[in-house]
DNA sequence: ACTTTAATATGATCGCTATCATAATAGTGT
DNA sequence: ACACTATTATGATAGCGATCATATTAAAGT
């Protein structure tokens, strides 16, 4: 059955919306093309109206995240301690895309490397505005150490097992993080 | 046909060693029993006398990679300056078992965790007893800070399409950690 | 209203992979 | 030597997932 052109980009907007979280929250590979048009409130077939491939959609769902995440910074500590957080560390699929998905994405063709780039590039430029005046000659040093650390920790801290360990690297980290600050 | 019971020892370590590789190399899911097999020169078919499932396998396939990675460690700043490099960026199936496979672990079953976390905390302890002198009163912290740093740039550095950004990456991250070191 | 066209639904296909049953073969112990 | 047993090889099965052909339905345009 048609849609309106509307509700067309809406099942759309739907689609990318889902897939991004379902990515996040499972990995690529362990959510098919199938499981994403259910969570959309569509059968899989319409899929490939949208899309030219579960490939096409990695790197549309990457880019879709990475655009919606611009509201957030606030000031550097705040965003510091909710990014090092053990909630943020319970939910992937509300949390970072880049922590989720940078290390899957090496593995991925072009378009979805290329969307997530993108977003590391441009998570950086936010974290360099976002830093103290303090860092006048070195700000884009700063910023790439600094989300360096909070996204190896928080990938660190979600896949150890033992909870103490995982909230001792959280909040180690943070520690570490304003010990020179 | 059977084997020498040392030949099948043999056998079984080439297992680990190739699933280990090939794990790091391309993932747990691109990587099939199979071609785990083929690449130890066994034919398929045996795998399951020798593990259980291929869960089984990731669990000890990590603990083997983490325990054979003892050498090293040298002095702090060489090792960072290894780590941080762009050829062990460009290897990964040779390289840092927790930068290729932390991230997802996540996703898999308890006893691959497990092993993950064994292997975390040793290299934790390990980057402890490394640090220089000066660390006295917080290694512990230090150790965790640091870890998660080099571990986060590698990750973001093998993420990246442009070979310009992903250099600066890591050249960046090694200038930040001992800018205050 | 009526035709055209575009979006979604249904169902099938194809290939891949983990797993296992069985066979073949050669160590191991007597 | 011989029986026994353990390891590997061969081949089959079952299930899953991406993709696509076709049908259905309703929006768009006249």
């Amino acid at each position: 059955m048609r849609v309106t052109q509307e509700q067309m980009r809406e099942n759309r907007r739907r689609i990318l919306a889902e897939a991004s979280r379902l990515f996040r929250e499972k990995g690529f590979d362990a959510v098919g093309v199938a499981e994403v048009m259910k969570a959309a409130g569509l059968t899989h077939g319409g899929f490939y109206g949208h899309f030219a491939s579960k490939d096409d959609l990695m790197a549309h769902a990457i880019e879709h995240a990475a655009a919606e995440k611009v509201g957030s910074a606030g000031n550097l500590p705040d965003f510091l301690d909710a990014y090092l957080s053990p909630a943020h560390r319970d939910d992937p699929a509300g949390g970072c895309t880049m922590a989720a998905l940078a290390a899957d994405v090496r593995l991925r063709p072009e378009a979805a490397r290329a969307a997530m780039t993108a977003g590391i590039r441009s998570q950086i430029a936010r974290m360099e505005t976002a830093l103290p005046d303090a860092f006048a000659g070195n700000r884009h040093r700063e910023a790439i150490g600094t989300y360096a650390a909070m996204l190896g920790a928080l990938i660190l801290a979600r896949a150890v097992d033992e909870p103490s360990l995982s909230d001792e690297i959280l909040a180690e980290t943070r520690a570490w993080m304003t010990a020179d600050m």
